[in-house]
DNA sequence: TTGTAAGCGTTATCAC
DNA sequence: GTGATAACGCTTACAA
């Protein structure tokens, strides 16, 4: 073959005429419609290998009107380019793990994904617009933003769509979601069970509702056990903000003996602030994190955490769009995942 | 509105319909092409607003042959869907900070950023007969594997693409690299200059020629000083790896006072290591890492380590296949991009 | 069971 | 400068 960039790429009807059939029995071969003769089955796909030929999408979803893509939509507040959040979301795990779990389910499918950011409102609109006339058949959505419009316009637009992590608004729009609460629950009853009985708690930014959640389940279970009250600090969820918790929860309550930390990797952080001030940990003060991400492995003691199934939830959210494409009338839903414990040694 | 997704969509004739002009005109218009009144130009963006048109990318790239996309491939070498490598993978910021580079070149221009992950060579096959057809116009591939055939493929299918990372097999197609050993040179003379002289280094995994060329940087430079030896240990780039891997060295050279490690995060576990050993860092032992990630900020004391520009590399990766998608003919090309040394406090 | 032919929504080549 | 009109490659009634 010369140049295969100017070379002419086979169509349907080279492979017909390279069949001694006609176009619309090779597409049907192709596209395994039944009431084909078995032989031609069998010479059709000899034909199709010897010319080559592969299926042109655009033609192809022209016609089905069906693009075969689903797009993975990240919606922030505001993310002009070098927008350093972005730049801290993508070298962010959690963005890869989601992004992995979706993968999972749309490959074996053949089922294209498209990333697609969005920070402006106009992006936003235009997306809307975007997906309505086809570009991608649905959409998993990361709504980074407390007060993001995305999931209100996506619902109107009546995209076929999924959120990861439930809505701040109510929007009658499928999501999938962690048990926040449980998770925090969860960790309550491990330290008292370990005997803490002075605790703490690091949490996550106030005005995420994960982070309210970890917190309100970690009250009520401590409630439950006659603690009416305990000293919390908030973080940002990064290493430094751990860091600094961890000091003036400890200025707060010198005779802190458990804490409950909302992510791992400020629970990574609190456990060197831990050490940095002559407390062991688990014998002085126990961790519990959350998430149970990278950081929970590689911290020294590792840590006790609360497993956050980022993948599992991104697949059931791509699994969740999938069967929405498939029939739009199905009703919205939400499929909420539980955390589990996991007991390494910090805790 | 009724329902959104059965209406049928706005078409190019509805507008010139409304608009009170031909479909042909309105297409000039909303691709900006020269030689039409201005006068018109208003009459039909005021059209295409009043029946909220988008156009429809199936039919656009049908006829133009350009689908507006680029893939983001990602080329490994066993990957069934539940690999733990591309879990891991995936959780790696690596994966995150060169989607956040390619991205920031693709969105600007409008183009789509679609992801492949391609982990057998029937997959490889397929990818490359479907980027022949057009499903993207260009790729900028990730290829994981040292005997990778991906590369050799793309070549002689005449895509357009670039590799992140210099390919292990010499092959005509282009790629942004990091000058890998020039940042050994860099940690060796920072080492040197601080005054080190029982130096150790730990490795990447000694397959990967990123690892390779560290060390033969970091080599060079030590026998340039007269150092004609040093201990060496291999790690994974894990954090795990990296604690093994530094205990290791300390066994083998116990009077050691500066360690090169391949990447953050085995640095991050060697400081820690060193820590465990009663020993200061930088006073007794020196650490400088590599990459400039996480977890060097979030390293105590922080790394100083080799900076790693990963987002911009991949940024020009993609700039690279652009240029190549608007003239085919142009030649292979490779950036290589020189990496800064970031001292902070580990050495 | 197979073939014919009518679109799908654009862009691009012509005349005008 | 603008408007018919012919592709682009495929799926899918409808006929045979």
């Amino acid at each position: 073959m010369s140049d295969p960039r100017s070379a002419r790429k086979p169509t349907l009807e080279d492979v017909a005429e390279a069949a001694g059939v006609s176009r619309a029995t090779v597409s049907r071969v192709i596209n395994g419609v039944r009431n084909v003769d078995p032989k031609l089955h069998a010479i059709v796909w000899q034909a199709v290998d010897a010319t080559g030929y592969v299926p042109n999408r655009a033609a192809r979803s022209l016609v089905t009107r069906r693009s075969g893509t689903v797009a993975l939509v990240v919606s922030d507040a505001v993310s002009h380019d070098d927008d350093p959040f972005m730049r801290r979301f993508f070298a962010d795990p959690f963005f890869g793990r989601i992004v992995g779990g979706v993968m999972s389910v749309l490959r074996p499918k053949g089922i294209q994904l498209a990333l697609q950011i969005v920070g402006t409102d106009e992006a936003r609109t235009r997306l809307v617009g975007d997906l309505g006339q086809g570009q991608a058949d649905g959409a998993v959505v990361l709504s980074l933003h407390p007060d993001d419009t995305l999931p209100q316009q996506l619902y109107e637009g009546g995209i076929a769509a999924a959120l990861v992590g439930r809505p701040a608004q109510p929007v009658p729009i499928s999501y999938v979601d962690l048990a926040n609460d449980a998770g925090g629950v969860l960790a309550a009853e491990h330290l008292i069970g370990r005997g803490c009985s002075r605790l703490g708690m690091i949490t996550g930014p106030a005005h995420v509702p994960a982070s309210q959640d970890r917190l309100t389940g970690f009250r009520q279970a401590l409630a439950r056990h006659g603690h009416a009250w305990f000293p919390t600090v908030e973080g940002g969820f990064t290493y430094e903000s751990g860091e600094t918790a961890m000091l003036e929860l400890l200025e707060r309550q010198p005779e802190l003996d458990g804490v409950f930390v909302a992510n791992d990797v400020m629970a990574q952080a609190a456990v060197m602030a831990l050490r940095g001030r002559e407390l062991r940990v688990p014998d002085d003060v126990a961790v519990v994190g959350f998430d149970d991400s990278s950081a929970a492995l590689d911290a020294r003691p590792q840590l006790t955490t609360v497993r956050h199934p980022l993948e599992d939830m991104a697949a059931e959210a791509a699994r969740l769009v999938l069967s929405r494409i498939d029939d739009p009338s199905l009703r919205v839903e939400s499929v909420i995942f539980d955390p589990k414990l996991v007991v390494r040694q910090s805790a």
